[in-house]
DNA sequence: GTGCGATTAGAATATTCATTCCATTTGTTA
DNA sequence: TAACAAATGGAATGAATATTCTAATCGCAC
């Protein structure tokens, strides 16, 4: 068995945890698996809901918390309690510490305020982005995917990760996915084949991506339904398009963080989906 | 009796409790300020435990409940539970019992309630982010990526948006980086030169995709830098790293919408661009 | 002071719970 | 394939728990 493991702080039991998880027989790891993240049921649950919940044998847990160096699941059970009250109770004293540490890295440190700023500025584009989608062109939208034999997505350069992603989640739902990605050469080839039977998504930022600018008047012009996201209706991707999602305020790109098309795209592809049953 | 009291929330019961203490006979006022002055007590302790806290014998107590309306001293219980896991947790709860309300019904099928849905969750992990990312671990970060010569970057499958979109912000600030994305064949020999001058982010959230697993000890046991992004410290991208990032409740892959990822590593790539100067 | 209803405390009870034990299964080595 | 060790699941057990019940007490009007 373990050392013991008298008085222990949560954090130091997720680690420990996490340390000991190869060394762990397989129903154990899959007890450790289920405390780290939900530790609020094993700080709230009985042995029986725990077990269940985790897909175990009461038994199981208990031979977890033993192998842990506990004389039993009470006695863990009272670390992840500790945790609920540790984050109740620090209204005042953490809340401070917070704030002197947020100040802190606004005068001095850098990296923690780029991160609070990234994350307010993306917080402010969710916002602007449910507030500028109409559920009328949502609903255009997912009918044209519907009806799509394949669906090619066009973005390149910064926007590529949206491209990719939704690529990664429509074929994740049985979608037949083209991605003109540019590989090996010729763009042009790759969207070859789009018909009016097929559909398009176009994604693109400033500065608009050349290849973006020349392949989507080709496409749009032999008639296949098109979908576009970008950010000015002055930009190369909107004039043809059946629909076109304007996400305004785009900073500059090394700035953005995509935030916005990101949940674009994903609403776009599960709504599909759902729409579809 | 009073009326029955379903659900309650605990601000709810706490003004209730204050509306009758007048009405209340002596001992059970005495029960009620003891258990406004102590809700932690209450929460997690037995009855026995309340009684002899407060003073007073445990069938009082579960007459205090039954007073307010509930079952027993456990269905109170539950009030005064619900309070530690919502000081725990906010957004969790939120998102669940918005995903349960909007799930099967009709309006949540349709693409804006989906899309609204999709912001309401990127909103909350990235408040999640904010508070589960500590400032130490973000100078590390941008330290290692600062004294590297070449970058690394690791992330396939459902991660692959983020490490691209890394390689773009990174590469349009200057830096060398090499993208492992295993095209053309064996991504081990994509790797094959890093070296503990250099410096690797890795990228993985469940499941964690094979080659991901497999390549990211190699590089460990060459001894490069590493950073890690991922979902649970028992990934198999935390062993070794010098730096974990763990993001948690993260949804099943086709749900994820990738925001709190792409935020944390603009903010990397970007705070390691100031601290530069 | 007396009688009556409300309130209380503590013992009794029935339930739930964590824990242990053992037969069975699983995985490994020879 | 056989034999062994480790691990597992489920039933058995005893402890702890919430709840109920009843006799005693208290407050109060008459």
């Amino acid at each position: 068995m373990n050392k013991a493991q008298g008085a222990m702080s949560y954090d130091e039991l997720r680690s420990a945890i996490a340390q000991r998880h190869r060394a762990l027989s397989g129903r154990l790891q899959q007890i450790a698996e289920f405390v780290l993240d939900h530790p609020t049921d094993v700080a709230l649950g009985t042995v029986a809901e725990v077990a269940q919940r985790s897909g175990v044998p009461p038994s199981a847990i208990v031979r977890f918390a033993h192998a842990l160096g506990f004389g039993g699941f009470t006695e863990m059970q009272q670390v992840f309690r500790s945790r609920l009250v540790a984050g109740v109770a620090p209204s005042y004293k953490a809340r401070l510490a917070r704030m002197k540490s947020e100040e802190k890295s606004v005068l001095g440190r850098q990296p923690a305020a780029v991160l609070s700023r990234f994350v307010a500025e993306a917080q402010s584009s969710l916002v602007a982005l449910s507030q500028s989608v109409h559920a009328r062109e949502l609903d255009t939208a997912t009918a044209i995917l519907a009806k799509a034999r394949d669906i090619y997505l066009l973005g390149l350069g910064g926007s590529f990760p949206v491209a990719i992603h939704l690529a990664y989640v429509l074929r994740k739902l049985g979608r037949r996915v083209v991605l003109l990605d540019g590989l090996g050469g010729s763009i042009h080839e790759q969207s070859h084949a789009a018909t009016t039977e097929d559909a398009l998504v176009a994604i693109s930022f400033r500065n608009y991506y050349p290849d973006t600018a020349r392949l989507f008047p080709e496409l749009v012009a032999r008639g296949v339904p098109t979908i576009s996201i970008t950010d000015s209706l002055l930009s190369p991707i909107v004039e043809g398009a059946r629909v076109v999602f304007e996400i305004q305020d785009m900073p500059e790109p090394a700035l953005r963080t995509l935030v916005a098309p990101m949940c674009l795209v994903q609403a776009m592809a599960i709504g599909l989906d759902l729409a579809a049953d």
